[in-house]
DNA sequence: GTTATATTGTACTTAAATCGTATATTTGTA
DNA sequence: TACAAATATACGATTTAAGTACAATATAAC
């Protein structure tokens, strides 16, 4: 039922993505979609109005998808040092999904640079929301300023496409990784944080 | 001392191949190979005189990487049964290190259907030679014309390409593996025949 | 240093691929 | 049949890549 008839516009979609992921964006043609996906190019580009509009679809069906995660994951009892793993689980699978070198030429698309800041304005935004309830869930430093954290977030935003840190951690994947569980843990061990926490909650 | 000072050519010739194990040969620009191999256009014309004739050149060395291989297998004192499996592990290998994807490609570049041809026959005569040797170790049947040896790996190649078969093994390197298995074992268990053939050499 | 040689960078022409559109035809459907 | 939607095809416009020419620069030998 859920996947009986997938329609046109859901099946350029799906194709266009197993290209991108396999291919990245540059080297995949829109004719080459249309093949895939079995549809002509006027079907094509009746959805879109050219290959960045698809890629912008794309990426918002993907921010969308993650908000969903968020928001479900969020509502659970469960402490809020899970609900974070859950969350950073998630993002770094959907790097892996679709490799650095998707999001490597995303970056390098002109066309798409004011998108992405705006995305990007809009995904700090969802993490602030995390962070305050984070707070209220008495799992994060309360005296810990809001503005302190989009300046951190947004540091660690760029610190992720650092080139001697790209060196470091070649797979993106990791470095994000590396890079939030710093933001998140500091670099001392973190077993007892997460005990107190555990504790407070009275999970585990 | 062996990789002391890489020359030009085999710069351009080991960037390419990576690029081409990553993204195939159509999708990879030859200004893309000079700018990763860090090399003008004109040294890589210097060396090539176009795209299809750095292929050709990756192939050649390819095969008599093989051929090397193959000759210090079969020089070892073992039982042919197991040359044999050290010599489809390798090619299974090889299959996998670049891709489907990639030989998938190769085979459809027009100007290079002659010299496919050609290596292709190169290589079937190398393998009746192993094969001959194996009816001197007594390993193989010895009243198997030669004639009937060159048709049935003229047909694998073919059946390797077969579209049915590809939807049974998606995966190249397995799809050739199980045809040479069957060519090598039958269908029926080797337990015996392998056994067999360890006694007699006094091996194990 | 000077010369010879090799390599690069840039600019260029040509060829090919890709984009995006217009149109005629086909297909599915009421 | 008539209508709407999708397709196949062809097409001009644009972009990208291939391959060449040549001046500028680096490298090595003398």
């Amino acid at each position: 039922m859920t996947h009986a008839k997938p329609n046109k516009y859901q099946n350029i979609m799906q194709k266009a993505k197993e290209l991108f992921k396999r291919h990245g964006i540059r080297r995949v043609t829109v004719e080459e979609i249309c093949k895939k996906s079995g549809v002509s190019k006027m079907t094509y580009y009746k959805f879109f109005r050219n290959k960045i509009e698809l890629v912008k679809q794309i990426l918002i069906e993907m921010m969308d998808e993650g908000f969903k995660f968020t928001d479900s994951v969020m509502a659970q009892d469960i402490p809020f040092q899970e609900k974070a793993r859950q969350n950073i689980r998630y993002k770094i699978d959907l790097i892996r999904e679709y490799g650095d070198y998707f999001f490597q030429e995303l970056m390098e698309i002109p066309e798409l640079q004011s998108f992405l800041v705006e995305m990007n304005r809009v995904n700090i935004n969802k993490i602030l929301e995390i962070f305050k309830q984070g707070q209220r869930e008495k799992a994060i430093r309360e005296n810990i300023k809001p503005e302190f954290y989009q300046f951190l977030l947004e540091q660690l935003q760029l610190l992720s496409e650092n080139d001697k840190l790209k060196a470091i951690f070649p797979d993106m994947g990791e470095r994000v990784e590396e890079l939030i569980s710093i933001l998140f843990y500091g670099i001392f061990k973190r077993e007892e944080s997460t005990k107190s926490v555990m504790q407070r909650k009275g999970v585990g």
